[in-house]
DNA sequence: CATGGCGATTAGAATCATTCTAATTTGCTG
DNA sequence: CAGCAAATTAGAATGATTCTAATCGCCATG
């Protein structure tokens, strides 16, 4: 609803997107993220940065990799995860974490939403949940139709912390130190 | 709606559960889908599906290696794979994927369907979508309050083939033979 | 202009879940 | 009991990610 007219196009357009209005605007975010957490924004976290947002792919790693070696053909790969670490952190990117394959990142809208995966090609789409047109009941169903996949699971997950771990996080904030701290991110 | 009365408890009773109703015939159900592929059920290959139906924390492929080691000290955690693989063919699985740790099974609901996961003590729980109750319409603070979760996150990602993939794969269908293949499965 | 310090960066090693490989075992079926 | 295919095994290979220890770059200060 808000920032409407922001938002990246789902779309890969052919010309550069670094002029738009949401593109300047969500990378001063990204920065005023990194020097918040006092870390400098050297050249090659800038790239890195740009890369991200120009990518409508939802890129690896290895992608951004690439891309920033374009410009500094001697980045290395810890750089990458380094800074996607802290963009991490900051809430500043989105991980989409797979198994099989390499991670994806999505810098453009960093708060969950739903993803479109196709299983052969590997894509990776943001979803427009656009609630009107006829909706069947299934969600399966109503997002092939919406889409044109053909849609055969929705993984579903919901991350916290369990009652159990706040309990004794609340408890060890008081206490002096304790807590084993394992578990995903 | 179907099967309300063998649905699996959400909770880890004390006592074996092999006498219950919905473990025989969730018992069956995968034994006969494991038939129907032509696949011999072995000794190990029955307690591994016992194993994964005694168990209501999603276990992870080395877990059930070590309850099936349990009965048959001389199982190699190729054959859990192995069979979790045939599994996974044939529907009667689900795998949660984790790209920072190890994948969990789901046996009992082989369906899609959401999970509660703590990011510290990695718990992984089937959440019971409950479509009553005072809903905050937020739906992490919905499910927040719904399950004493601190949610922080939701994953909601479709799995699929795209529109490209579809008509490649169709046209691949007409022609004699074709077609990289590669991603998620 | 030299110096010190500190974060950023690097190459390569280490990790770890998962998959692969080639050899062996098992359990039939004739 | 021979023969055969499927199941199983130990261990090697893979591949993404993380770690490590060394080096670099940059700025502030003397």
């Amino acid at each position: 609803m808000l920032k409407a007219d922001r938002k990246p196009p789902q779309t890969q357009t052919a010309s550069p997107l670094s002029g738009e209005a949401w593109f300047g605007s969500r990378l001063s975010e990204m920065q005023d993220a990194l020097r918040a957490q006092g870390v400098a924004i050297t050249r090659k976290r800038a790239k890195l940065l740009e890369v991200l947002l120009s990518s409508d792919r939802h890129p690896s790693a290895a992608e951004i990799h690439q891309g920033v070696r374009a410009f500094y053909p001697e980045t290395s790969l810890a750089t990458i995860y380094n800074t996607l670490d802290i963009l991490k952190e900051t809430g500043q990117v989105l991980e989409i974490e797979f198994s099989a394959s390499a991670n994806r990142y999505d810098g453009r809208i960093p708060d969950s939403h739903p993803h479109l995966i196709c299983v052969k090609c590997e894509k990776v789409e943001d979803m427009d949940d656009d609630p009107d047109a006829p909706a069947p009941s299934d969600p399966l169903d109503r997002v092939s139709q919406a889409t044109g996949y053909h849609i055969t699971r929705l993984r579903a997950d919901y991350y916290g912390t369990c009652p159990a771990c706040l309990s004794a996080s609340r408890a060890a904030a008081s206490l002096p130190d304790a807590s084993p701290e394992r578990g995903y991110a």
